[in-house]
DNA sequence: CTTTAATTGTAATTAAACTACAAATCATGT
DNA sequence: ACATGATTTGTAGTTTAATTACAATTAAAG
């Protein structure tokens, strides 16, 4: 073993994908790149509270979480469809309350068995 | 259908968790923070070859996609095991390449199916 | 054509990342 | 112990990215 031992739990610092994903908080500037949507108009809709941002007081940059992408691509989808900017928000949120609800079900289960 | 309708490849923009990874690419803060490894010494290593960034032109600063972060944690994981930063490096190589040769025969034969 | 919704532009500022040094620490051999 | 190369860490000064706080367009609906 070397010095420090930096962080180590080590056993599994091996990320699946899933956990990966968990984790991950990434910026806007990415987020713009990922989704095609421009960042100013990321700023717009989380200013008007339709999309949320990481919140944890050492961050200061506006930062995002794997659902919250989805989302974001889920509206702009909605948008492209003919839905008013707020009605696709409305429809995003409660479509992922409910994948939300049921896999909160399947991880219930699991975990009992 | 609204206005310009930005970047309609419409149908499926939802990407599922695999294809988001293969898109992403994350800068270097975010990557000390989900490694636990520091700036300075991704940057170290990133500098000896050892790790490398996503090469295009319109990036000026580091960034690294979803393998390259699975390198990093598994040279971390090695280097407390006792391994030199180069051998823990060329282990990791050889072991991805495994799992990446792997992983394409088994494409190429679902691709078939 | 007026009003509200939504997007876009931008100057000035703050935060994050970069480079290019140098110093400290660690591991190994003599 | 000392020297040596490997590795990590520190930091000042600079560049790039993101933010705010305005304002101006553009689109949709009455």
């Amino acid at each position: 073993m070397t010095k420090k031992s930096q962080n180590n739990q080590s056993a599994s610092l091996i990320l699946d994908e899933h956990d990966f994903l968990t984790k991950l908080i990434v910026g806007i500037g990415e987020v713009a790149e990922i989704t095609g949507i421009p960042q100013r108009q990321l700023r717009y809709w989380q200013e008007k509270g339709l999309i949320k941002t990481v919140d944890s007081p050492e961050i200061t940059t506006r930062r995002f979480n794997y659902l919250e992408i989805k989302k974001i691509l889920l509206i702009k989808e909605l948008l492209d469809e003919g839905f008013t900017l707020e009605a696709a928000a409305n429809k995003v949120e409660k479509r992922m309350e409910l994948i939300n609800s049921a896999f909160k079900k399947f991880k219930n289960r699991q975990d009992k068995v």
